[in-house]
DNA sequence: TTAGTAGCGAAATTTATTATCAGTAGGAGG
DNA sequence: CCTCCTACTGATAATAAATTTCGCTACTAA
């Protein structure tokens, strides 16, 4: 079973209809080259290849995806809200480089621990959780400490 | 020094001025009852109060006040941006409630020691950090699993 | 084949935030 | 205590992301 038969599968099982313009999302989605996107990014793609799908459909089947747990919804700028392909083996987390806005990610093994802990002492379950590491990369210390003749800074938090 | 004079001599500090409104929002800031505030919550306590002072003039306001450590500026919902007064002996962390909405904090001690690996491990230097834990409070788990005649919903990430 | 409904695209709307701009006032220097 | 410069201000317009609306379409179960 393909990866778009597996979301598809999904789809069916929370009793959403398979519809041409989710197929062409799913595609699409699989097809991307960046591990991060925004609605719109998808949309742009979209557009280019002359797929007749409106923005609200792209939004909306976003969503849906999230809903059921093929895609995560992320916050890693301000400005709009991203999203990546669920891949159940490898959760993690995001280093973002203030300077050149660079996103390394890194796996989350010794925050389990930790979430333990937060659990009993505040007799939670936790269901999801999200960590960001801001900083300046190797690339960008080098580069002449104040931002000179550098890209646009990124405001952390 | 009162903490009120202590903010007002960093702003000095930072070559911003005195003014009227900057007084007042300050003074606005540490009479909140609330922990995490939005613009649009600082405004409208300022409108009650009869203050002349514009919405504009807020967000600049807790935008300088950011810049200069006196606030801290968090993502705790996607609706708008929160922010808390920053209190240099209490890095902490959130630990929300995805079904009252409830949020808790905690230190983040034990954080730390993960960040120096990352450090290492990718050569940053990281400056910031944030984490959140999503999940259900003591209260909603008992109240039904399905969010019954509980509050809205709110999404996680 | 048909009926009912989930889903659709386009456009309008909402909401948070930022930019604009003419006027004001803080405070350094006289 | 004045004066002047300019950072700052309030009102409002503009922007942008995301959501809602609405009449139409096309799945799918009978």
């Amino acid at each position: 079973m393909s990866r778009q038969e597996e979301m598809e599968a999904r789809l069916v099982e929370e009793n959403y209809k398979i519809t041409q313009p989710r197929r062409i999302i799913l595609k699409t989605l699989l097809e991307l080259q960046e591990k991060h996107f925004t609605a719109e990014e998808v949309y742009s793609r979209l557009r280019q290849e002359g797929a007749g799908v409106g923005l609200a459909t792209v939004y909306r089947t976003l969503e849906v995806l999230c809903k059921i747990g093929i895609l995560n919804s992320l916050n890693l700028d301000e400005e709009s809200r991203c999203y990546e392909l669920e891949d159940v083996d490898d959760h993690h987390h995001h280093l973002i480089c203030l300077g050149c806005g660079e996103i390394k990610e890194f796996s989350d093994e010794m925050i389990k621990d930790f979430m333990k802990h937060i659990e009993d002492e505040y007799n939670y379950k936790v269901t999801d959780h999200l960590l960001k590491y801001y900083g300046y990369c190797s690339k960008c210390r080098q580069a002449g400490e104040g931002n000179e003749g550098g890209e646009e800074e990124i405001s952390p938090k």
